[in-house]
DNA sequence: GCCAACGTTGGC
DNA sequence: GCCAACGTTGGC
């Protein structure tokens, strides 16, 4: 089992639209940068991942499941990207903040912090159990 | 609204 | 294959 984390800007795809989508969930399109195409090649159903919104919010506001394997994304003219499909399996009790995890030393080396462009990111298990915890989740 | 960081493009 | 120029992203 590994983890990630997705970025989006809320007015582009947002949280609610996402848990909208419900078991059903929704592919991951529109991505355009190897790094995190290759991030999304190396997924495998079953993986969470933090659903992270940019902009005005920089929070983490849910966590989701990889519920479909990459595959060519239909939106990419150019045929070399490709996506997954989330699903949410739900918010975070306590919505954690890109000022909050800057602010935890523990925190320090994640690729949101030391790479806010990359809109999928890898993360450590030790990064995943310490947000959670932040986030007010115990059982994750 | 600005600017730094980064990825991509295109000319050589 | 290198590198300058450009566009985009996202935090501040």
């Amino acid at each position: 089992m590994a983890y990630w984390l997705f970025k989006t800007e809320a007015s582009t795809w947002s949280w609610d639209q996402q848990v909208k989508k419900g078991a059903k969930g929704e592919p991951w399109s529109g991505v355009r940068n190897y790094q995190a195409a290759n991030h999304m090649k190396a997924m495998a159903k079953g993986d969470l991942g933090f659903f992270y919104h940019s902009g005005d919010e920089k929070r983490i506001v849910g966590i989701v499941e990889v519920i479909g394997l990459y595959r060519p994304d239909p939106t990419d003219e150019t045929g070399k990207f490709g996506l997954v499909d989330v699903k949410a399996v739900h918010a975070v009790p306590k919505p954690v903040t890109l000022a909050e995890i800057k602010a935890t030393p523990a925190l320090k080396d994640m690729v949101l912090v030391k790479n806010s462009r990359l809109s999928v990111q890898p993360v450590t298990p030790a990064e995943w159990r310490c947000v959670c915890k932040m986030a007010g989740l115990v059982s994750l």
